[in-house]
Formats: C-alpha cells, structure tokens, sequence
RNA sequence: GGUCCUGUGGCCGAGUGGCUAGGCAGAGCUCUGCAAAAGCUUCUACAGCGGUUCGAAUCCGCUCGGGACCUCCA
C-alpha cells in the first residue's frame, strides 16, 4: 500500500507520487514574525513535521523549505507608530529587523521544544526581495499586472478569463467563484487604486511612516502579501513542485493568489497536492488573534495562562494534535490536555518498560493475543498512508500498552507471544513514536540525580527489609512532594519517574 | 448573502454500510506492608425527523445547532 493523500485541489484523497522519483519538493508557510506563535501555530508545524518524517522513513530524499515572513506591516506592541517616522535616535526607535529576530528566536526556540526536525531551508522574504522584484517585473511584462501610484496590483480578471480556458480559474483551489466574489469583497484601503476589487497587491509603495522598505522599478515600497511564496517555492523548489502545505485559513486568497502569480510566471500549477491542516479551537471557534482567544505556546509551557491550571510540556501538545485528524478540527480545553498528558505518560512508560523484557519463545501460547498484537503493529504503517491517520496509530499503540506492562509486570506469561512478533511490535512502536511521531522525553536530572536517587532507593530497601516501613514511607513521600514517584515494582526492584 | 465543513458517550477524539476505535475521567476486582503503578472487568454514543437498504452513527433529504473562508490569519 502506498501514501495517500488528501489533495485539497482536486478535494479527494490521491495516491502520493513525487516528480522526480526518489524526491520530494515540501513547501510550508512558515510563521509571521511580527510577534509570538500561540497554539493554533503549533498544529501546522507539528502536522508536516510528521509528513516531512513519514516520507523520509519511505526513502524519499526530502527538501522542506518553510519561509519566515519577515516582511510586512510590522509594529510592536506597545511601541506607538510615531516610533518610525520620529526624530528619536536610532536606538530609541523600533528597529524592525530587531523585532523580527527576536520573534524568529523564539518560533525556533518553540519548534525545538516540540521536536520539530528543521527544515531544509528556511528562507526569509527580506532575504529575496530581488527574486520578488523579478518575478513581479515578469508578471508585468506578461500583462497580467498594472503599477498605479508606484503600486503593482494582479489583474485577476485577465488571468481569470486566459486561464480559465486552460482548466485553470482563479478559485481553483478554494472553489471559489470570481464572479460572485466580485460583489462580496469588502472594501479596504487602496482599494480604489485596483481596477478590480479582487485584484491583489503584489508590491506597495510605502507611506513615509512604513518602517520596511526597498527600492524597486516602482518606487519605494514593500511586497505584497502572497509574493514572497512564490518567488521562494519557485527558487528551492523549481516551476513545479510535490506537495504546499499550510493552514486551511491560508487556503483563500493566500494559496489562491500564490497559484495565479506562479502560474503566470512559470506556466504551471505550483503544487501537484495542496495540503491544509484544519484548526484549533477554543469553545468551538478557532483560535486567531482577531478572536482575542489565543494561548500563546509561552504561556502553555508555564500555565501561566487564566485558562490553565497547570503548566504543560510541549510533548504533552505534540501528543494532543497527534491524536487528532490533522483535517479535524481540534477543540483546546485544559480538561483534554490534562486527559493527553496522562496518556502520553502511560504510553511512554509503557515504551520504557521494553527493553526490560526479554522474549524467547518460539511460539506463543496464546496464539490469538499473539496474531492481535502482530496485527496491531504492523496495520500501523497503512494508517499513516491513509492521510497521515496518527491518531488510529496512536489508538493501537494504546491496545498494545496492556501487554507490554502485562509481560513486564507478569501479568501475562513470557511465552504468551513469540519473539518474532515480539520483535516486531517492539520495532514499529519504536520507529513510530521516535522516528515518525517524533515524540521524546528527556528525563532532567542526569547523572547525579540517578546517582542520588539510587540511594535513596537503597537506603529505603534496606528500611524495608527491617520492616522499618516509617522510614520507607518518608523517602517515598518527601520525594513525591519534589515530584517524583517511587513505585515498587512485581519483582522487588523500586522504580521512579519525574513529572 | 456566497462557498464549504461539521454535530459521536462526563471530556477529547477515530471511524467504516453489518464486527469493542482509542485516550482521559468514573465504578468494581486482583496484586501489594501500605501506596503508586500495572492488569482484569465495567457504565454512559453516534443532534432530531423522514427515506434508501436485509441492515446505517456511516448513503440521501429536511429541520435544528456549531464552525471556517469570503479581510491579516496556522
């Protein structure tokens, strides 16, 4: 069985088939650097780190290129707009390249915390304004944009009706309808400089007061909202590539404008699949900025947040958008990530307790249990095929969690499975959460807190032995209050985890 | 208003025309010096009303509810 995946352009899942065999062209729209990512920012960057692992686990060479939008209206809380056109010194005034390092350090520093493998390259619009300038100055020189006022705007209307016949309207991939969106659009500054209400800027010239600004055939200005996509998936990625992904709320107009713009310049659809991950909501309504409603990652990992109650691990998180559709809506409560990170805890002491258990039987005296698990195990790679199915992967991970703490803690015989499936179920649980879930967790410590803890454990035998229960019980308890669980296990050793 | 998605048990969530999803929480039991953990067992479902079908939570229609996009947005 091969990869299937759901193409939002053709709105059915296909079979996955790359360009260039053995290769995989991966765009994501990256992060908005102009302040801090919040949960619903974690879904996307979670959804195709998972992808980008799956298809190297396939044996694809993969080249995932995720941009930072660096470029843009950018201002920074707090800091008054007068800022940027004030005759304050340099460094009193908001220095935008500043304010976007800042908030590139902290989105890097998130995705780290998340296991998030890096992408290939990670360009920044800034870094390509020439590639932009061309692209526009190509776009131009084919007629399908027109400078007002040192502003280049797209004719949608032009490219509407010319590509249309060629199978490709404007509205392709968002099923939209250029005709009715005609009237529907609201009315925004500028506006009057377009020839159309649906034509969409690709370079804008800059009033004094904008802060980012480059010089350009047209005056002084800045790109476009959809441009720099296009110019950058086209430069790493070539005229056409496999797979772009990104939210579903991206899907109109950004990925639509995307695909005009591309389309006229490289005369071609950018993108053979078209992937969107859907939200995540609070009480039901996503989760935006406009929505006053979100939770910024921040403030997940230290539960400094009026609807949280405790701090959350970013494992925790990962898990939580793991156990979704990633086209699935995905509703926040601290009731549901209280609920995944206890499941996550479950699942990962179960994986723990592996090595400790040594199978060798040949056969298995119960050859249904045993036919179940290897069943269990191996249907594992066909979810993923089926659309990136984790949350069905994760749910046999949990059927298989009994038997693991069944064997180990003698529950079940050792010879109830044979070593073959053994191995098997131990390998896909291992490839899987590792290697394609990309789920970890690193007990803090180290070194000399083991040590410590071990004596402790031993001084406490000892007390037990005596039936010196008084003493046990005080090591167990003082160290519970630090957060650390003692557990006397089946076969008399003590063992201890962290929260 | 237009386009589209969705409504699953206390909560979160898979899912397929016929077979227990899974997790968290709850209940009982086993093990245990106690505890924790673990194991076993167990309770709450498919918004409503029609229709198609031998059979539908799963397909169709209607009603009601929720949401997304149409504007920056992951």
């Amino acid at each position: 069985m091969s990869l299937k995946v759901y193409n939002s352009l053709t709105r059915q899942k296909e079979v996955f088939q790359s360009i260039t065999p053995g290769h995989v062209g991966l765009y994501v729209c990256g992060p908005t650097v102009s302040g801090e990512s919040h949960l619903g920012h974690a879904r996307p960057y979670i959804t195709f780190d998972v992808l980008y692992r799956y298809l190297n686990y396939l044996g694809y060479q993969v080249r995932y290129v995720r941009n930072i939008t660096d470029a843009g209206h950018f201002e920074e809380e707090g800091r008054a707009a007068e800022d940027k056109v004030s005759s304050k010194a340099i460094l009193e005034k908001l220095e935008p390249m500043e304010l976007v390092q800042k908030y590139t350090n902290r989105f890097h520093w998130a995705m780290l915390q998340f296991n998030n493998i890096e992408p290939s390259i990670e360009p920044t619009a800034t870094g390509h304004i020439v590639e932009q300038i061309n692209m526009i100055e190509q776009i131009i020189a084919d007629g399908y944009a027109y400078v007002v006022n040192g502003s280049v705007y797209f004719d949608v209307n032009k490219y509407h009706k010319d590509f249309s016949a060629k199978g490709q309207p404007y509205g392709i991939l968002s099923g939209r309808n250029l005709e009715e969106q005609l009237d529907t659009t609201r009315d925004l500054e500028g506006q009057d400089e377009k020839r159309n209400k649906a034509d969409f800027a690709l370079w804008k010239q800059a009033p004094p007061q904008h802060i980012m600004r480059w010089k350009s055939p047209w005056g002084e200005g800045f790109p476009g909202w959809h441009i720099e996509c296009s110019a950058m998936a086209t430069k790493y990625l070539g005229k056409q590539f496999d797979i772009h992904g990104g939210g579903m709320d991206l899907q109109f107009p950004h990925h639509e404008c995307e695909i005009a713009q591309s389309t006229v310049c490289n005369h071609a659809m950018p993108a053979r699949y078209w992937m969107h991950n859907n939200m995540i909501t609070i009480n039901g309504k996503k989760m935006g900025k406009s929505y006053n409603n979100v939770i910024k990652l921040s403030e997940l990992f230290s539960g400094n947040h009026p609807l949280l109650t405790q701090p959350f691990h970013p494992m925790t998180i990962r898990f939580f958008i793991l156990q979704s559709h990633y086209r699935s809506t995905l509703d926040f409560s601290n009731e549901a990530l209280q609920g995944s990170e206890r499941a996550f805890k479950r699942l990962w002491e179960a994986y723990q307790q592996i090595p400790q258990i040594q199978i060798v039987a040949e056969t298995a005296t119960q050859p249904e249990l045993d036919v179940q698990c290897r069943q269990l195990a191996e249907v594992m790679d066909e979810y993923m095929n089926d659309d990136l199915n984790t949350a069905k992967v994760l749910a046999n991970m949990f059927e298989l969690v009994p038997v693991i703490n069944g064997l180990r803690n003698k529950q079940l015989p050792l010879d109830a499975i044979s070593a073959q499936t053994w191995s098997i179920v131990t390998s896909q649980i291992k490839k899987f959460i590792e290697d394609i879930l990309g789920l970890k967790w690193e007990q803090e410590g180290g070194d000399k807190i083991e040590g410590v803890l071990q004596l402790l454990v031993q001084i406490r035998q000892s007390a037990k032995q005596k039936k010196d229960f008084q003493t046990s019980d005080t090591i167990r308890k003082e160290l519970a209050a630090l957060g650390i669980l003692l557990k006397d296990e089946k076969d008399g050793t003590t063992s201890w985890s962290m929260d």
